[in-house]
RNA sequence: CGGGGCGUAGCGCAGUUUGGUUAGCGCGCUUGCCUUGGGAGCAAGAGGUCGGCGGUUCGAAUCCGCCCGCCCCGACCA
């Protein structure tokens, strides 16, 4: 494939846009990859688009590999699945909702999960033909409520979505665990470094799911980590042992004279203890129920946990505490408080003695054993914090922050027992499909490359998602000896971008380092039998006689 | 949705506080000359509903009101 400067779709910027803040975002603007169209909306003019076709092709590949089967699913789908399994409200404004010219409610798919089960149940009826891996690569659509950093946060995006079906849940596993490592294959061969982390689910549901992590400084997703036994997870599941308190005699218990005092910093200054010593008493309404949640002063309530320990939850109001008999601010755990159900967060594990609000206003308790606080359940909803104990082998957990570029799920029955998807196994029975489903964000994976692979000129492109390998440059008049160099890089199978515009070396230059082509070819007319090839990622310099030009370059492409 | 910022030529900005010729500058673009190994130089040009609507005024990019869009922090989020 060839293409010439001079009437290709492009035009690169020279300064930052002024709406672009992450480095990806930037160079994928003034690079001319990608232009906005709307907020979270972006065209790709044809270099963007090429390195997204060769993503692409990477992604199926890999899932051809392992036996799945590509097809395409609508975009646009009526309500009535999704009323089905419940996500017609459950997605809220992040599902675009539309009507027809019927009247009919319809959504633009922010997922597949509804549409590929209903599929199945249609198509598949025997165990015989379990199982089956199905994917598509294609447009998605989620009204984000805040679109960032160009192609990390999108509203329209393309994801690559796969979906399992099985009769047993040995058999999901199998594929399952084949999804994982044909992931790793595929941010391997782009050159990228990733985590693979224990996850939350979210609300598609499942009991167990992983993430793939591209570290990045942009990166939405906060990941604990043991470098001792290589334990990760994400900081919505991520556990520990928060570590033990420095040993502090206990005083006698006694109510003390607090006034003011409604936060943990206050108290904790007041009485000059530690946080850590100070019990937190968060009062929310879950499921319709009130609860007291105890955890230890210097850490929080993960907002993640409490969606799975909840399927509907919220902070209690002043108003609300105060009508259960509490003071707001000076709230402490005690027994008997009608309907009222104290959790008591693992943080507090290693806690001997601490302070506790006294129920009444400006006063807390000091010197209170925590084996005399009364509680219902122990629960592990408090967040991680960087330096808390490995749970696995007690080292020191440490954090990073990254972009979560794919995410696989076993789902079970939760879609396939509402939307009626069934087989009928061995024994004449219908069972519901039971499912998998593997995610890997195309679009964003555009912009964790260029996060990992850039460098103060431009972008540093590997070479298999690269939109040319090589970009051409002719200085003075060299036509014959370009075409000739050309037509050879060609036929080697190599991607060709000939930068014949009539600009000065210079610009062709800053041009070729920001666009980020693997390899730069030089020909001047000075001597034209030798032509310089310098390659972007190291910067390495040869002079090679024009017929080692392709041996050369393709020699050197597997370190690209 | 809460907080903050921005909206003037394709891009980046000045002008708005204190209303007043024909709304400027750099880059880019067009034409010519010149130049050709890291964003050259000279000359002549083209390009604007000043985000939108309404109001105040003799007069509005500038003051007032409403609305829209975009970015950042948070909330949210496979």
């Amino acid at each position: 494939m060839i293409a010439h400067a001079k009437n290709f779709f492009y035009k690169t910027l020279r300064e930052d846009p002024k709406d672009a803040e992450a480095v990806s975002h930037k160079l994928l603007i003034r690079s001319s990859m990608i232009k906005q169209i709307a907020s979270g909306i972006y065209a790709f003019l044809p270099l963007g688009h090429r390195v997204l076709k060769k993503i692409e092709t990477i992604v199926r590949e890999e899932m051809d590999g392992i036996g799945g089967q590509e097809m395409t699913m609508s975009i646009m789908m009526p309500a009535e699945m999704w009323k089905k399994t419940g996500r017609w409200d459950i997605y809220g404004d992040d599902m675009l909702k539309l009507k027809d010219r019927k009247e009919q409610d319809f959504c633009l798919g922010p997922t597949h999960e509804e549409q590929v089960t209903t599929l199945a149940g249609q198509v598949i009826s025997s165990y015989k033909q379990l199982p089956l891996l199905v994917y598509q690569i294609q447009t998605k659509f989620r009204d984000e409520p805040r679109p960032r950093f160009g192609l990390i946060r999108l509203r329209e995006f393309v994801m690559k979505d796969g979906y399992s079906f099985h009769d047993n849940e040995e058999s999901l596993h199998e594929t399952y665990m084949e999804v994982l490592k044909a992931y790793q294959r595929i941010l391997g061969r782009m050159d990228l470094s990733f985590s693979v982390v224990a996850a939350d689910p979210g609300q598609i549901g499942g009991n167990l799911s992983h993430e793939f992590i591209v570290p990045a400084k942009v990166g939405e997703s906060t990941v604990f980590k043991c470098d001792k036994c290589g334990y990760v997870a994400t900081s919505e599941v991520a556990t520990s042992v928060a570590p033990a308190l420095d040993t502090l005699e206990k005083p006698d218990q006694a109510k003390l004279h607090t006034p003011n005092s409604s936060s943990i910093d206050d108290v904790s200054q007041v009485l000059s203890l530690p946080k850590s010593r100070i019990v937190k008493a968060v009062m929310v309404i879950g499921d319709s129920k009130p609860y007291m949640i105890l955890v230890r002063g210097d850490r929080n309530v993960d907002e993640s946990k409490m969606n799975r320990r909840f399927s509907e939850w919220r902070m209690m109001t002043d108003e609300e505490i105060t009508n259960m008999g509490l003071v707001p601010g000076f709230v402490g755990p005690k027994a008997h408080i009608e309907g009222l159900t104290i959790l008591k967060d693992k943080s507090l594990d290693n806690v001997d003695w601490g302070v506790v609000g006294a129920n009444e206003k400006d006063y807390h308790i000091v010197g209170v054993s925590l084996g005399d606080i009364p509680y219902d359940e122990i629960v592990d909803v408090g967040a991680v914090v960087e330096g808390d104990a490995c749970p696995n082998c007690g080292g020191p957990l440490s954090s990073f922050t990254g972009l979560e570029v794919g995410h696989i799920f076993r789902l079970g029955t939760r879609y396939s027992e509402p939307l009626e998807a069934f087989y009928h196994d061995a024994n004449g029975e219908r069972k519901p499909f039971i499912m998998g489903c593997y995610g890997i964000g195309v679009t964003r994976l555009v912009s964790a490359i260029i996060e990992q692979h850039h460098d103060d000129n431009g972008i540093v492109w590997p070479w298999v998602v690269a939109p040319f390998h090589v970009v051409l440059i002719p200085i003075g008049t060299v036509q014959s000896s370009l075409d000739e160099l050309s037509d050879s890089l060609v036929k080697a199978g190599l991607d060709v971008f000939v930068d014949d515009r009539d600009e000065r070396p210079g610009v062709k230059f800053v041009d070729a380092d920001l666009v980020g082509f693997p390899v730069r070819i030089v020909v001047n007319a000075k001597n034209t039998d030798q032509v310089e090839i310098k390659f972007r990622k190291t910067g390495e310099v040869v002079r090679v006689s024009r017929n080692e030009v392709v041996k050369t370059i393709l020699d050197e492409a597997k370190n690209l």
